[in-house]
DNA sequence: ATTAAAATAAGACACTGTCAAGATCGTTTA
DNA sequence: TAAACGATCTTGACAGTGTCTTATTTTAAT
């Protein structure tokens, strides 16, 4: 009976990937406090202790979450950055309005991901560092190239300024992004406006 | 009786406040989510339901707390940029820094004054805001100071550009705060470089 | 002095994460 | 085939949380 997989219901199936996508579902139907590993076994329909047979505790399993959201964010970086049908400087601004509105669009989901949740405890599973760490570092990457190409101000005496750049950036679409999402910016209706504006900024010098 | 408070004990005196710093102690100690009620009240040598009477709930009570943090943070900003021993340019630059610092060395306070736990649900105190709102104010004031001086860039055709420089920049110096005590910036130790760098990027375009 | 109000306490309830001990299944081994 | 084993799931239990209700005590006001 290798062919019938839901037959003795005692083992579940896929209860790992299962739990990961209804806590997704979850996510995007509320906030991550309102997720509990109770109420979250028992819509999946099984016993409230059966997810630490396959995550440590909690926080690993929303580290799981937090992974596929990195995937998502990473592949859509690469997509803009390589996409040859627009120009280099369209494609920072697109990256910049793209970021936010994935944060905007994920709010839960990029609150998980770059909150304090996870970071700010040590104990972040390896497995989401492996994904989210390259994720950092394309973007790293990115500005580099947009810096060599004079798109970005950099000062080339500096080795570091590049690193410094980029944090910057990185800070700035992060930050408009958490005002947004944490509900400090009240009005959600100008993001497009705010995110020219700082490309219009972090441009600035390369416009002759 | 009246000239000797601290005699019978059932009344504690001034619970409210006593509450508020004992809590605010605790923050500097651990972090938000260390702080239960029971701790606090125990803490204080109180029943665990004495705080009910004082706060309509846990979240009022951190709004008081947050409140004495807008209240520093408001303070230091007036302070520095009505000090005439600077140059505008130098009390931007001290403005920036001072800002990033602040959140750097209360992390948890920051945390708890611009974090989601006091915005995302609607419930703030109407005292917080009577608090927070002239903060954030102050800031955008100051930013249309600069603008008008020309210190900073500005559109004047436009004339909700001086507002989308105010959030952008606000993006930016809380992105940089946020992504360092949230522990995502591993090294704390570059600080002062990423905010020379900020600070470089949004004068750009007023060195002539 | 009596009464009202304010402040404190104790009990109870529904949640939470997670540990320990048993039950059941599929797979491997002898 | 039978037995053993490990992976998976369940139930029970514990300590912790916020907060509601009810009772007690103290202070303030009349």
């Amino acid at each position: 009976m290798k062919n019938s997989p839901s037959k003795s219901k005692y083992h579940y199936g896929d209860l790992r990937n299962t739990l990961l996508k209804v806590a997704s579902e979850m996510l995007k139907e509320g906030s991550i406090e309102d997720i509990s590993l109770r109420k979250l076994s028992s819509r999946v329909g099984v016993s409230r202790t059966a997810p630490y047979h396959h995550f440590k505790d909690k926080h690993a399993l929303l580290c799981g979450i937090a992974e596929a959201g990195f995937a998502q964010l990473d592949h859509m970086n690469k997509k803009t950055f390589n996409n040859n049908s627009f120009s280099m400087k369209e494609r920072f601004s697109i990256y910049i309005h793209q970021y936010v509105n994935f944060a905007k669009d994920n709010a839960e989901l990029y609150e998980l991901m770059f909150g304090r949740t996870i970071w700010k405890q040590k104990n972040s599973t390896q497995e989401l560092k492996d994904i989210a760490y390259p994720c950092f570092q394309y973007q790293v990457d990115m500005i580099n190239e947009w810096q060599k190409l004079k798109l970005l101000d950099s000062v080339n005496s500096d080795e570091n300024d590049a690193l410094r750049v980029s944090q910057v950036l990185w800070g700035t679409i992060h930050g408009i992004a958490k005002l947004l999402i944490d509900g400090i910016y009240t009005d959600v209706g100008h993001v497009e406006e705010i995110c020219n504006k700082a490309v219009d900024i972090f441009l600035a010098n390369s416009r002759k």
